[in-house]
Order: C-alpha cells, then sequence, then structure tokens
DNA sequence: GGGGGCCACTTGTTCAGACAAGCTGGGATC
DNA sequence: GATCCCAGCTTGTCTGAACAAGTGGCCCCC
C-alpha cells in the first residue's frame, strides 16, 4: 500500500495525533525536522501535512509552526457517496432491502441532472435502510440508462449497489456533487421510517459521475432526523498544495433553486 | 491580484471555464502546456490546477488530461462560517436584527465545545436574519469570555458580527467544525420563521476558531427549508482503498452523538 | 474487421535548492 | 519595568529535473 511515501508519513503522523502523542494545541515538528527524520525532502513532506491539514486535523500559519486542532477520526468525503462503506467504518450493522425497481420514463429535473433527454428511461429504485436494525433512511435513485442492467439483477438486501456494479460491471463513481436540506415527510417517507407525517427529515441528493465525467445516478435520500448528522471541517487558509489529493471537496451553502 | 503566481493562473483559468472556453467534458491543455503559456514551472501549474480541483470544477486522472466538471462558480467553504458573506457573493439583499444578548453560565455543552469550565459565562446572542426580506434563519450563538467585550457593544443590525468583530478586535475566524442535520421547529423557532411547531428546519451547529486554535464561538443556525442548502463536491481520488481524505474539507455523516 | 501490442503523451511522486514573508523570543533601549 | 527591534526559525512559493504509472491511439498482425 501506500504506494506513496507522503502517503505513509500522513499515515505516521495521524497515528501519532490520533494516540494523543501530540495533543490537541500541541505544535508539529517542523517541516525540515520531519524531512530530516524521514529521510525524505521537504517537499514531501510538505504534501503529508497538507493532507492531514485536509482532514481537518492540523492547522498552519505561515511563520508559525503547525498546530494540532483534534485527536478525533474523520472519514473522507469520499465516503459520502456510500452509506454501506461509511457505516461499516462507523462499526454500525448495516442492511438493506428494495422495495421497488421499475424501469420508468425520466422525470423533467432527472433528465436535467443526468443529462439525458427528456424520454429517456431511468431506472428507478426504491431502498429501505437500516442502521442496527433500525429504518433510518429512504432511498430513491434513478440510474442511467446504460447502468441500468448492471442494477437490474441485483438481489434485494445487496448492502451496497456501488460496490457491486464496481466490482462486477467496473463501473467506479469519482466523482459527486451533494445538496443537502430539510423536508418534511411524505406519506411514504412517515410510513417507511415510522415518523409524523410532515416531520423534519434531513435530506441529502446527489449525483454521481464517473472518472470522464459520465452521470451514473441522481438519488434522494432521506434520513431520520438523530440518526445521522453530517460534519465538515474547513479552513479560511485552505490552500491545497500541491496535493493532488484526493477529494478535494468544495462546499458551501446555496440557495436553493 | 497580487497575491500568488499560482492563485493568478488558477484565477485565469477558472475564468476561463466560467466563460465557456472549455465546456463541461473538454480536456483542459497539459501541464507542461500551461507551464510554458504562464512562463511558469510545472509544480506551479499543479497548484493552481489543484486549487480548481479542489473546488470542484476540474477533475483529474492519472495518465489523462484533466477535465471539466462544471461552469458554475462555487464558493469556498471558508465562507461557510458567514452568512452574510455568502449571501453578499450570491447577490441577495441580507439583514439581522439582534433579538436577545445576555450574559449567562455556559450549559454543559456549550462548556464542552468551548473548552471552557462548567461554571464560566458565555456572552448569548439570539438573532433573526433576512434573506431579501423574508426571515430565513435564526441563529443563536455563545460567545466565549474573552470575545464577549467586542461583541456586547455591537448595533442590533450589524449585519456581520465575524467581518466586525476581525476589523475592530483583530478576532478572525481560521478554521470551523460545522454538524449538519435536520431538526423539528420549537415554538420559538415557529414564531420568529413563520412556520408550524414541529416542521422541518435545517440545523447548522458550528465552532470557530482562531489561527491557533482558541475556541470563538458555537453558534446553532435553523434555516427555513427550501431557503437554503448545502452544496458539496467531492471527489474520490488517487486512494483506491479506503481512507483519508480530501483536502481542503474533510466530512462526512457522522451518527448524532 | 477485430484483437493485441507498442509508444507517445500526461499526470503522479520525489528531490534539492532558493528566496519571500510571517512569527517568536531575547537583547538593547528608553 | 516596559517597549522596540532584530536575528533566527518556520512556513509559503517557485524552479528545474527526473522517474513511475496510467491512458489513448496508432499500427501491425491475424
Amino acid at each position: 500500500m501506500s504506494g506513496s511515501r507522503y502517503v505513509e508519513i500522513a499515515d505516521a503522523l495521524r497515528q501519532s495525533i490520533l494516540d494523543g502523542e501530540y495533543q490537541v494545541g500541541a505544535l508539529l515538528p517542523s517541516e525540515s525536522e520531519l524531512a530530516a527524520r524521514w529521510g525524505a525532502s521537504r517537499g514531501t513532506v510538505r504534501q503529508a501535512v497538507g493532507l492531514l491539514a485536509s482532514e481537518g486535523l492540523v492547522g498552519s500559519r505561515q511563520g508559525a509552526r503547525r498546530v494540532v486542532l483534534r485527536q478525533e477520526r474523520r472519514h473522507s468525503f469520499a465516503q459520502l457517496n456510500s452509506f454501506a462503506q461509511w457505516a461499516a467504518a462507523m462499526g454500525c450493522e448495516v442492511s438493506s432491502r428494495i422495495l421497488e425497481r421499475t424501469t420508468r420514463r425520466a422525470s423533467a429535473e432527472e433528465a436535467s441532472r443526468l443529462g439525458v433527454g427528456p424520454g429517456s428511461d431511468v431506472l428507478y429504485v426504491l431502498r429501505l435502510r437500516h442502521l442496527d436494525g433500525e429504518p433510518v433512511l429512504v432511498e430513491r435513485t434513478a440510474y442511467t440508462e446504460w447502468v441500468a442492467p448492471a442494477v437490474r439483477d441485483l438481489p434485494d438486501d445487496c448492502v451496497s449497489i456501488m460496490n457491486t456494479i464496481a466490482q462486477d460491471a467496473g463501473i467506479v463513481a469519482h466523482y459527486g456533487e451533494h445538496l443537502i436540506d430539510a423536508v418534511a415527510a411524505g406519506s411514504e417517507d412517515a410510513r417507511l421510517l415510522g415518523v409524523r407525517r410532515g416531520g423534519p427529515l434531513l435530506r441529502q441528493r446527489y449525483l454521481t459521475y464517473t472518472a470522464a465525467g459520465r452521470p451514473i445516478e441522481w438519488t434522494d435520500d432521506r434520513y431520520l432526523p438523530g440518526s445521522v448528522a453530517f460534519a465538515v471541517s474547513n479552513s479560511a487558509a485552505a490552500s491545497p498544495l500541491e496535493r493532488h489529493a484526493g477529494p478535494s471537496v468544495a462546499a458551501h451553502p446555496l440557495r436553493a433553486s
């Protein structure tokens, strides 16, 4: 693993922070010292600490040593695409059941989001997902036509559709755009989640793409309030240096259209 | 803008994308070509495109040219701290009114979040904020004792407390941690926002720090549903396996504690 | 025509060195 | 004793070079 030296260094530093070797508020060693200690160049060390900064674990100001901001682990935004992956990482037992699976004409919004013609067909899937046995999430997804064959024959209790079609059909979600807001529970939501109609639900709608920028699916997730929250760390000086890394994430409140 | 060379290059590229010179799905020039065109080294160009990637505008895969993912502007997560700044950038008229301002003992949660003793005082501020004349946000903030003097004497209609205390007292929020979920409107929320009690509200709670990691405030914002949504772009880059994160921002659904 | 392999191109990673800009602490000064 | 200034440290930016690894297209062969 670790194909990369800077990931290796970042992993070690992260572990030191998580283990409490560096307390919150403590100063990290200087880049030169870390470079010497690891036998790497300063540029490589900067990629490593840049990774940690992007995770919100450490902060930095020009001229002063880097500071430890947190000692808890945060998972990547990359996992925002996968409820199953996130739940597994949190140590929760997750299960899912597909309640409906039909091919139908795309709605105007679906067609627009997925970038297909208004008359195109999509595969509509309704799923109810549980966390530790409790129903917490109603998921409504529209898959584009070219993805549909990979999804059509999956078992109803498939835990992670994303993972499965990635392995079986080589369809990997590389990018995602998410819209998060609150919405009143509809009658179907209320019945499935066991809440009162009109009560608050946390809604996450998202579009995923392949690495080449081809849309895969448009999903509407509705969470039981209190079961999950979205956590975000940000930094004013968030200038992503050479790190390519990844996942970059840009976000901000948007006016609902 | 004076800033740095790579910011200058990023600004120019961003403008080209926004202007439609590069359409969604189009390929950007290679790094070498950009470097030659700008008379900069490849490293500097990589910093520039890394910035765009962190904004979700472009994506990249090893071996293939960078692709344009979007042509709309997205603001930085940095503005997540400031409703006023964000609204201004969106071209909306924003106004605020402080309805209550009292010094009282910190609640257990406030003390814990702000890292102060359970007996400490905080300055509690209740604000109602409008967008284009409509009330959309109820804001409840607890300021730590050392910040309180800068906030105590602000006028009731101060549009941006963050900006004002940054200019007047030099207190600048450098980092932030945000928790986003949905909650039922309480009776005070319902009265102020003009919704039914128990109806859905989008809640954003956040803690801001100075550059040195010192907590400034703990805030509970409740938005009228439909008035705003949070938008997030993510990219599952480099690491084929799980873990480590994104760049400028790390976030993910968290189980509410 | 279809399949396979080769190759040029592009991005990812790393290095070593240089200067600019901001911070900190200690010493000199008032 | 309080204040100011500076020298040294640390992070931010930039250069030029090199190799590794993945992509895409072209060409050849079957």
